[in-house]
DNA sequence: TCGCCTGTTCGGCT
DNA sequence: CAGCCGAACAGGCG
């Protein structure tokens, strides 16, 4: 589920697993991911180690112990996982970087929508992807200032990922679900306060996601997250204002939840 | 069976 | 050239 928050966590779960042991192998069941040939990951990686990590947005770096960066990008469904015996290998494993200690990580990713690419150099990399700074730490003078002046459905400019890295479908939904924002605003007719607004309940939104590890039912009453997907029956689909069901539209070709009652500009 | 999906990229408009 | 939009990628799941 990668977004910013789950992309952070992957982060820190890699972080602690994974660094400091050689590599002794790459094993590569499906070279979808890779972006340079394999006999490249071969080389940049074996007898190398992993020694530190990095993330902007949804981007995740591992460093190599030559300075070489390897991205892992999630896509829609990938997820790094680290394990030893077989037994406790998840279904969709592409790509396995085998360790000194017997434990391998790898990417598993059932859509086949991630990504594993050899990053020699981070910053002309982040430039030429035109990521914005993590949207934990975009100004919000940076952030108004550009949002204001996009002409699209304000929930699209939030995807950008060149407005502040890391935003995806659900926290743009819940973002102007709680600013009180109708979807399809186009986004430079949005007030200085509603532009301020939406870069405060951003904040928001991270910490809250970050703290409850994304567990979408712990989230507060508020949210309209925790109802858009909502074990419960008798929840599911409601809005937080108890009088009205979510509606579903398309913006921008994704799926988007808002309240009909609530968000009404 | 059909429709849905948390991301990115690319071709084609305007 | 810049901005915007829709389609495409792939496959599991309810």
């Amino acid at each position: 589920m990668p977004e910013l928050p789950e992309v952070e966590w992957y982060r820190r779960y890699v972080e602690g697993t994974a660094l400091n042991q050689r590599i002794t192998a790459v094993n590569v069941r499906d070279a979808k991911p890779l972006q340079q040939s394999e006999e490249e990951f071969q080389q940049a990686l074996v007898d190398h180690q992993f020694v530190d990590t990095d993330r902007v947005g949804k981007y995740f770096f591992l460093k190599l112990d030559t300075g070489t960066w390897l991205l892992m990008h999630f896509g829609m469904t990938g997820e790094p996982v680290y394990y030893r015996d077989t037994e406790d290998e998840p279904r969709f494993v592409r790509v396995e970087f085998v360790l000194e200690n017997g434990f391998k990580l790898a990417l598993n990713d059932p859509r086949k929508f991630g990504k594993l690419e050899l990053v020699p150099d981070l910053e002309a990399f982040l430039k030429s992807k035109k990521l914005a700074e993590d949207a934990l730490k975009v100004t919000e003078a940076d952030f108004v200032a550009r949002l204001g002046k996009k002409k699209k459905a304000v929930k699209s400019a939030l995807l950008d990922q060149n407005l502040a890295a890391g935003i995806g479908n659900w926290i743009a939904d819940e973002m102007l679900y709680l600013a009180r924002i109708h979807p399809e605003v186009k986004a430079h007719t949005l007030t200085q306060e509603q532009l301020r607004t939406l870069h405060a309940v951003l904040q928001e939104v991270l910490e809250v996601a970050l703290e409850y590890e994304s567990d979408y039912d712990n989230f507060p009453d508020k949210y309209l997250t925790k109802y858009r997907w909502a074990e419960d029956k008798d929840i599911q689909g409601q809005c937080p204002c108890g009088k009205t069901q979510l509606e579903r539209i398309v913006v921008g070709g994704r799926g988007t939840y808002f309240c009909p009652l609530c968000q009404k500009n």
